[in-house]
RNA sequence: UGACCCGUGGUGUAAUUGGCAACACGUCUGGUUUUGGUCCAGAAGAGUCCAGGUUCGAGCCCUGGCGGGUCAACCA
């Protein structure tokens, strides 16, 4: 794909948490230095709402200066793996974004981890619980009740100490016992109530391998992890609020200095027709409902990539939609017109039918093959031009022709002349039907006089047809796409079931498709614009006998809204 | 019902330290056009959840309501 055009900038306001960096540095703050992180569990693929969290994390540093760290978030090795700290990696690296040598894994922080819940039980603020996991849910109290102390709240710190090693040493089974931190059961934060910070599991670890059987859990891990290597804002989801004075006690117990990284929350991206949970979109792609993470339906940043999404448009649309505390929806409209904004300025035109209806042009000679000059992008001069082959026989669009044509129809209908793009005006004179009535191919006169697209007598007509050479074009296979559910918001039902919202027609494939010869060497990803139909890129599934092309989007189409009336 | 968070056009965000609500998407008009695209011009649409209060003046401050969200995994 071309970048030879430079990148719109979209207006990035300022949003509340530059606006709390930007007081810091002129409090004279960490020094003026800031360091975000990203994240994630190597738990699934990435999504939208993840290429926002990307955004504004990697945008905060950049924007003051800054640099930021790519963190793996994997302390239970039960639902990670490396697949998708692959995939993490090169999303991120596709978004635009660098984190230079700065790669960790909270696994990475396992030794210390331990150390600390050491100095924590050596300092009576940590102990082990062997309770079942049933009895110490129970004594949790509920929101609105304060828990009651585990039995297990007063032993020694000798005794701690030599469970927790034995803990270790893997003397336990899973589920056995867990270590806690001793804090308050009667706090109205839930999260305070004496928190299980480790626990057993013998599982593997993708990056540890044996030597571990039991883990530090999330809470006992991010803001140590942030601590350790200088993060001074930690960004994070709503969710996460309830957590931080948590977050605020572990770095409490473990700071030698006057340095805190401090974790601020943001609303999470939602989108119009989507699902944005994780879990959701593993069980659309485990039972099948799409074909795979990257299915261009997905709102994952590996299916917007499959679709012709560009890094670009996905950068400028997390910046135009804000960042606040505000839990709300943004609709997918927004979405589309980033890519469009994107693509009409970078995208090569080019010819394609995808619902073709022959046409002769029985005034032109057989045999014949005119090269005519098409521009490859109006956009931008420099993109130049290119050849397109004319023939007495072509293709138009189906929709381009209606037999009884209703008011304001401009297109193809018996006795109407069109232009067809770069090459002449034509009238039909002729429509030919199969036994069933339905139209199968119309018969043409051209106006040689016209060549080009021009009328050397100034005769105007209403409409501009794209067409294909029926002997000169590559054949292809294209695949629409809608959206994959037909309820702006299929997960927010209290009783109903968001996959019972699934669009049945959120696919059509059209394997009779043809396209003038331009694209003949196009390589997967490349993005196009087939005129007047829209945005459409090269699916990796084309190979040495078929091209495969995706829909990235529609062109905005005022017809359909008339026609739609 | 405990704690914490949130409440501005249809949607998402703005509104300098209080000064007559702005931008984007969407919608609707019209113009240009060899893409019914792009582009250009314009319109409709909120009086800022409600009620009090402070003030010459409140979307911004105070009080009290109302509404919504999050939190009771040995998930993150």
């Amino acid at each position: 794909m071309s970048e030879n055009s430079p990148e719109k900038e979209v207006v990035i306001k300022k949003n509340f948490i530059h606006q709390i960096v930007e007081e810091e540095i002129s409090a004279g703050k960490n020094g003026g230095v800031v360091h975000t992180r990203f994240p994630p569990e190597p738990n699934g693929y990435l999504h939208i709402g993840h290429a926002k969290s990307i955004c504004l994390n990697f945008g905060t540093a950049q924007k003051f200066n800054g640099i930021t760290n790519l963190r793996f978030d994997d302390t239970n090795p039960s639902k990670e793996d490396t697949e998708y700290v692959d995939s993490i990696m090169e999303d991120v690296r596709w978004l635009g974004f660098d984190w230079g040598d700065r790669l960790f894994y909270a696994s990475d922080y396992f030794d210390k981890l331990f150390a600390f819940a050491l100095k924590l039980i050596e300092e009576g603020k940590a102990y082990v619980d062997d309770q079942d996991a049933e009895t110490i849910s129970s004594q949790k109290g509920t929101p609105t009740r304060p828990g009651a102390e585990s039995p297990c709240r007063n032993r020694t710190v000798a005794e701690n100490v030599d469970l927790f090693m034995r803990m270790k040493a893997g003397e336990f089974d899973e589920g056995k016992c867990v270590l806690r931190a001793k804090i308050d059961m009667a706090s109205p934060n839930m999260h305070m109530r004496d928190p299980i910070i480790y626990r057993i599991m013998k599982a593997p670890h993708h990056r540890t391998g044996d030597k571990w059987c039991i883990y530090p859990m999330y809470d006992f891990a991010h803001g140590q992890c942030d601590y350790w290597e200088g993060i001074t804002h930690s960004i994070c989801t709503l969710e996460f609020e309830v957590h931080r004075p948590l977050y605020d006690w572990f770095v409490e117990q473990l700071r030698d200095t006057d340095y805190r990284p401090r974790q601020i929350e943001f609303a999470r991206l939602n989108l119009t027709y989507t699902v944005m949970s994780k879990r959701k979109l593993l069980q659309l792609v485990k039972e099948n409902y799409v074909n795979g993470w990257d299915d261009p339906r997905m709102p994952t940043i590996s299916g917007l990539r499959r679709r012709g999404y560009t890094p670009a448009s996905i950068r400028n649309f997390s910046d135009r939609i804000g960042v606040t505390k505000v839990d709300g929806v943004i609709d997918v409209a927004l979405l589309e017109h980033s890519v469009r904004e994107d693509l009409n300025r970078i995208a090569q035109r080019v010819m394609g039918v995808l619902n073709p209806l022959k046409v002769v042009i029985t005034n032109y000679p057989e045999g014949q093959v005119e090269e005519l000059d098409a521009i490859n992008n109006p956009e931008n001069p420099d993109a130049g031009t290119r050849k397109v082959p004319f023939t007495r026989e072509i293709y138009i669009e189906h929709d381009d022709f209606m037999e009884n044509p209703p008011r304001k129809f401009f297109r193809l209908s018996p006795g109407k002349e069109v232009r067809l793009r770069y090459a002449y005006y034509v009238t039909c004179n002729e429509v030919i039907k199969d036994e069933n009535g339905e139209v199968i191919e119309l018969r043409c006169t051209y106006d040689p006089e016209t060549r080009g697209g021009n009328s050397p007598d100034g005769r105007k007509v209403k409409a501009t047809l794209h067409w294909v050479s029926c002997t000169e074009n590559v054949k292809a296979e294209v695949r629409l796409y809608d959206r994959l559910f037909t309820d702006e918001e299929p997960d927010e039902h209290k009783d109903i079931d968001f996959k019972e919202f699934l669009n049945a027609d959120s696919l059509a494939v059209l394997d009779n498709c043809y396209i003038e010869p331009f694209v003949k060497d196009a390589k997967a990803l490349d993005s196009f614009q087939f005129e007047r139909l829209g945005y459409f890129n090269v699916d990796p599934d084309t190979n040495a006998e078929k091209i495969v092309f995706n829909r990235t989007a529609q062109l905005r189409d005022n017809w359909a809204k008339v026609k739609g009336k």
